[in-house]
DNA sequence: GATGAATGAGGTTTCATTCAT
DNA sequence: GATGAATGAAACCTCATTCAT
């Protein structure tokens, strides 16, 4: 037993105003980041946004460089604890993974900002904190990587790398976010989920003797 | 015959020296953003790089601003020029796909951290210059779908939109340069372009009765 | 009552304590421009003379041009509050008017380098805030005009025009300060009003029967 | 004799030529100065305008500075000039001293924006060169000033300082330029002398017994 | 004589960060 | 805990001036 388990009714509420007044700033700063990039946010004008003086910022979050790490982790993070809430056992390979692809570019789709944030100031970020990113991102694709696994056990696809389709299949959910300027006027977001799961399917199915 | 043509060896030694300073400030202008970011990259740093003053950037270009949408213009119309010289018009549609995928793949693998800096920064583009780019990008992919087109003509494919599976192409071949972090360690590109043609030519195939 | 009423001893503080600050900007910016001139007065030179940061000139003034438009509207709306506390209104209107001449006169004799500086820059201005200082300048001379509106409607002055009488009145006053370098080696402030009032007047003498 | 008087034609054509490129550049650089300023000018725009180089106008004037000093006393000189051919010598003081009012006036009404230029700029200048400026003004009103002494002699006007009378004069004639966003909505320049000539020769008038 | 490409010092402005209150 | 005034390094950009052609 740590002290954290203490129950000290002092310190959880000082601890939940913490995590409200990080939520707060974590929540203004992406919604900027999102709208006009990491550098053209600054900090004067996200301490307005956030309804909080500057120095906060600072008190919550060590500098801008970890804002934009712990907004990015935000949206990562969320993403892989979406996925396999959405992601049924019971079902085939192929349904399952059609299911996949259809709750990961949904998930995604939600996020459609802040996917496009991660991809244009990824690389802003230092050394170590973007290993963390990668890792989130590779956990991310992992139940799918699961499925084709188990599909390629039970015979359902025929051989394929299950990396190779767990990249795919981000790709197109990432696709959809970083190309919606152009697919979004040419059809809607299930009409893309449709095809794209059609192709994908067709693409693996184990031929028939 | 306009007064261009006209052969003034004086203006066309200037001519000549203005298109080589402009491409020795470009060369370093990508080299930089490329390694550090457009941001990170300072007026001063590029001059030092390309052996230039500071006064003379603005002189070729702007400014800041400019000289990040030619940048980016020149990685695609390179791109944009090279995919028709390698496709072969003497092939099956489906040869003929598996034959741009390879070749887009290869030609944005040559200039993979091109590719990844026109995702970062596309969006800090004004707004007509980012039409442009979109407009750049459209084009990139024509030779793709005019082969999917062809290729449901001759009942080749099973029913798709050729939109569609042009932009998943892109997807593929700008995949491999967004996420090399990961598959680069996993897989030659020769490797990635044969299993992700294959995927894809399966997922395209009509159903042989 | 409004909130701004309300005594808050904090707000107080902070208020007289931003008012400090910008008289303290302002007075230095006063003395630079009058010395060298707008253009030839540096933000990094303002900043030392003022012993403050450069940031801290922008956070209190938007940028130089502000600040030029500030410096001069400070000058002239020291002249348009000084002038009527000066003039007696239990005179003739010649007693009046002789007064009204001294007292402007030793009004701007007192910022003649201010309102050189006011001639020098005005023009440096930008669209509005130029019509702001022209209207400080005609709201200036007002006292003059009412003071000969008086004086025709009573018979004491041969007909002529307020407005032309108010202007003759203030190139005399800025007449000093425009040609000091000529007249201040032949004469004393004094005598320019003695002789410049003695002539106004009798040019504006109602003819004796 | 000297050299220069020595006719050569090749010579007496080189100067031609060199007073026509010097005039081509000064009334450019007058044009532009007037209407934004001498330090918004830039020698870049000024050689567009005039139609030249960039580096012919080094080859004509030492610098933008020298450029400036040649402008105003360019616009003084041609005051200088015209004023005594404007003053007709077979008339009583009063009326020599309303036509030299409404010549100078008329002289620098036609040059209004030099004229405010010369007030603009002038501080600019180096010590010397400001020293030369100061002495062609002076020059200027001589006419007046003599005027003036020949009607004290003659016992026309009342006892007054010329030198006054003088600078009276020329703020009278400067004050139309100065203020003609005032005036000039008011009145025409005709009325302005008008009204301005009969303060002056009412308030100079000897009194009758 | 004439050109205009090239230079680089110097200017204005922004903004991440600190710290006294 | 919270504030926001203050800092100053560093960025972009301009433009007077030079000089090889």
């Amino acid at each position: 037993m740590n002290d954290d388990s203490v129950e000290d009714p002092r310190e959880a509420k000082r601890a939940e105003r913490v995590q409200r007044r990080r939520r707060q700033i974590l929540d203004a700063a992406a919604h900027l980041m999102q709208r006009t990039g990491y550098h053209a946010m600054s900090i004067q004008q996200l301490a307005e946004e956030a309804d909080v003086s500057v120095g906060l910022v600072y008190q919550y979050f060590g500098g801008k460089h970890d804002l934009l790490q712990a907004v990015i982790e935000d949206i990562l993070q969320d993403f892989e604890q979406q996925l396999p809430q959405r992601i049924r056992a019971d079902e085939e390979p192929a349904a399952q993974l059609a299911g996949a692809v259809r709750s990961l570019c949904e998930i995604i789709a939600a996020k459609r900002e802040g996917t496009v944030l991660a991809y244009r100031e990824s690389a802003t970020l230092s050394g170590p904190g973007l290993r963390r990113i990668k890792e989130l991102e590779l956990r991310t694709v992992q139940p799918v990587r699961q499925i084709v696994i188990e599909g390629l056990a039970s015979g359902a696809f025929r051989p394929v790398d299950p990396e190779l389709v767990a990249h795919t299949v981000l790709m197109i959910a990432h696709g959809w976010a970083l190309k919606h300027w152009n697919l979004g006027a040419r059809m809607s977001l299930d009409d893309y989920v449709r095809q794209e799961t059609e192709l994908l399917l067709n693409g693996l199915a184990a031929p028939t003797k």
